[in-house]
DNA sequence: ATTTTAAGTTAATATTTGCTAACTGTAAAG
DNA sequence: CTTTACAGTTAGCAAATATTAACTTAAAAT
């Protein structure tokens, strides 16, 4: 069983377990009895938690999602200015980003090219509107005149999402351990020196 | 079946056709009835061209790294000036990348993590090695004086590996059909700009 | 004290997968 | 003309997988 989970609930167990898998193994290794080990109990149990194993992917997608928007609609409501509310909002994704491991980029990847329907209309979907939620950040900041006029609000948002991608298949690819993006600020700051006005 | 492969052999098919698979459905779908289906034959008839699955990537990897590998060899051969020669072997590693459908970086992400060490090694091999010499002529390119005095040759051979993969992965997640790098020549000439001397 | 429920177990199911064996047709070699 | 080799077929096996069913047990609810 993995040391880092003890005193969480056995579904939050699977779901951080099936996470971990298909960051760390693939989805060829993304099976019940992989995850009942991870877990510590046996792959019949899974199904006392959920109807099916897509049913963990979906979970996990779902969450990662609701948190990724409800952050966008908290740091609006913070009432910050335009900067700080677009900081705001990549801060929380980051945040998110490691607590599932990067597992949903992963899927991105994994799912743009199965031709799985369910979970690429999903993903979709959920591109799409945050990146309409965020451009409309980086409208607003045009409007207000702190962001470059020649910055495409749609093409920003989409940078990002983007970046995030990028920053896990490097954490991936080089094998490493901790935390898939080391600095966030310094990030954050990077990102902004070539969006904000001077 | 596939329209593009009519007159190869059963073999090239298979192999084509496998490769296909990896890039766009994932190694998940990996299997011989797949690979059969796509080349019209069935799974069992994939056994009198290969001993097991197995063998098919291994033969995809080696013919990628063979060629590759070749190309150098080859560019080194021609007697070129140190810069044309390295645009020679970046043109001829980005002919192969698009032969065999970008299949060998996608490869390289799967195995990077599935922890399958026979495959991890022999491709873990081949970047070494190749690294190694691309970083040879970059190295001379330095003695000649032609190479930016502060460019690190290892660094910047992988910079060229890393580039690769990440053109691969743009592509795929973009959708896109036909080649993967649409201008060879304005990537290869951007990547010079930054490092030789003006 | 008893019943109910939650969360685990083992055992069994159907399906899929990798692979083998036995067979068939065709075309080249002798 | 016969033989042999090749490249395909169908049938089938063993292992793995997703899922279900039947049972156990401990704790919570009544």
């Amino acid at each position: 069983m993995l040391d880092t989970m003890e005193d969480l609930s056995t579904k939050e167990k699977i779901i951080l377990a099936g996470s971990e898998i298909i960051v760390k193994e693939g989805l060829r290794k993304f099976t019940a009895k992989n995850i009942g080990n991870k877990v510590g109990i046996t792959d019949a149990a899974i199904y006392k938690h959920f109807t099916s194993l897509d049913e963990i992917i979906v979970e996990i997608i779902n969450r990662y999602i609701s948190r990724c928007s409800q952050s966008v609609d908290r740091a609006l409501a913070m009432n910050l200015s335009t900067e700080e509310t677009l900081k705001q909002v990549m801060r929380e994704h980051i945040k998110v980003l490691e607590e599932t491991k990067g597992a949903v980029p992963i899927l991105c990847f994994e799912f743009s090219r199965s031709g799985n329907k369910k979970f690429f209309d999903i993903l979709h979907g959920f591109v799409e509107n945050y990146k309409e939620k965020l451009s409309n950040i980086i409208e607003k900041g045009k409007k207000e005149g702190i962001v470059r006029e020649d910055i495409d609000p749609q093409e920003t948002a989409m940078l990002f999402v983007g970046l995030i991608q990028a920053k896990v298949f490097a954490y991936i690819m080089e094998n490493r351990e901790g935390p898939i993006i080391k600095n966030p600020e310094s990030l954050i700051s990077e990102l902004f020196y070539g969006i904000m006005k001077r």
